[in-house]
DNA sequence: AAACACTCCAACCGCAGCGTT
DNA sequence: TAACGCTGCGGTTGGAGTGTT
């Protein structure tokens, strides 16, 4: 097989067994997340430190939410954190506990693969359109990013600064783009609506037209989060617009009308969603799923990154 | 049932920043 | 101060699983 340097040089790549999971842990256990090199010099595992680094940050670190699809409130947070930090996706995954900066990503490049579909159906010739599955709203829960800055940057601004999601004042109501007619004439009426309100979105999403939003400072600071402008958000003549895009209000939470934004990121284990094949509708999950817990469980949590120490 | 399309995710790679020598 | 090694980050890829035709 190898000969003693062939041995030496061997490095394993490709996925984990068990075996080195647990070796990993153990290195962790007794010299904690570092000196990852010297695994592969101690002979410990044939991966090198950084294929040992990853798989700890990624898979074996305690409290990560392996499995777990991304809540509706997380999605929220990273559109609206890439829309300021751009793909700085470790500095996104800190404000997402137990996710990572790889999770992150992922999500990212999955719902801009999404994105790039749903353009593409609406530039398909008609003959084409009905060959293409017809994403719903919850497939792509965009929401036209707030662009809030740091306390050290961006626009001092006069609106309204407690909500998170898009705020838009009367004279800044998000435009209607209407879907050609060719896709609306080839769907039921209910799909109609909801292509029309992505595509909605999604001409908002790509415009370089900026509208403007306020800065967030409960988010910048205390990374708290207030639903209490949600009547402010644009004006669509589809009555159940807001409930697609913002299924949740604060009452759900039963906390009020601000809350940590961090708080509905704490899934206990149990109420993720595994798998595809388990079809969950997001909208449809409560969150006062968390009623049933005490009030102080989440204090032992480290608290989320604060921009502000950024 | 098979073939194909699509999504998700684990893991790799290259590069940059930082500390140490 | 240059060289080196380590760590962390972002981009990319390939395979497994799932859905669709």
């Amino acid at each position: 097989m190898h000969g003693k340097k062939e041995q030496e040089e061997y490095i394993r790549k490709g996925p984990w067994k068990a075996e080195e999971d647990e070796m990993l842990l153990k290195h962790v256990k007794k010299y904690g997340p570092r000196d990852w090199s010297s695994i592969r010099s101690k002979g410990l595992l044939q991966r090198t430190g950084k294929s040992c680094r990853l798989r700890w940050v990624n898979k074996l670190r305690p409290n990560l939410k392996n499995g777990c699809k991304f809540s509706l409130e997380e999605e929220r947070v990273v559109i609206e954190l890439q829309a300021q930090f751009g793909n700085r996706w470790a500095k996104i995954a800190s404000y997402l506990p137990g996710r990572t900066d790889n999770d992150v990503k992922n999500f990212w490049s999955s719902r801009q693969k999404r994105l790039a579909r749903i353009l593409q159906t609406s530039a398909t010739p008609k003959s084409q359109k009905n060959k293409t599955r017809v994403p719903s709203l919850h497939d792509v829960p965009i929401l036209q990013p707030p662009k809030f800055s740091s306390p050290s940057e961006g626009e001092p601004s006069s609106k309204p600064q407690s909500c998170s999601l898009p705020y838009i004042d009367n004279s800044e109501v998000i435009k209607m783009v209407s879907l050609p007619d060719l896709i609306k004439s080839e769907l039921p009426s209910s799909d109609t609506i909801h292509v029309e309100q992505e595509f909605t979105l999604f001409e908002n999403y790509k415009s370089t037209e900026q509208i403007a939003f306020p800065q967030i400072p409960e988010l910048q600071n205390g990374l708290t989060f207030s639903m209490e402008n949600q009547d402010l958000l644009p004006t669509i003549d589809e009555p159940c617009f807001i409930e697609e895009l913002c299924p949740l209000d604060a009452s759900e939470f039963g906390i009020g009308p601000q809350h940590p934004i961090g708080f509905p990121f704490f899934q206990p284990p149990g109420s993720c969603r595994l798998g595809t094949g388990d079809a969950i509708d997001n909208s449809k999950i409560s969150d006062s799923f968390f009623d049933d817990f005490p009030v102080d469980m989440f204090d032992h949590m480290d608290p989320p990154a604060s921009p502000s120490n950024l």
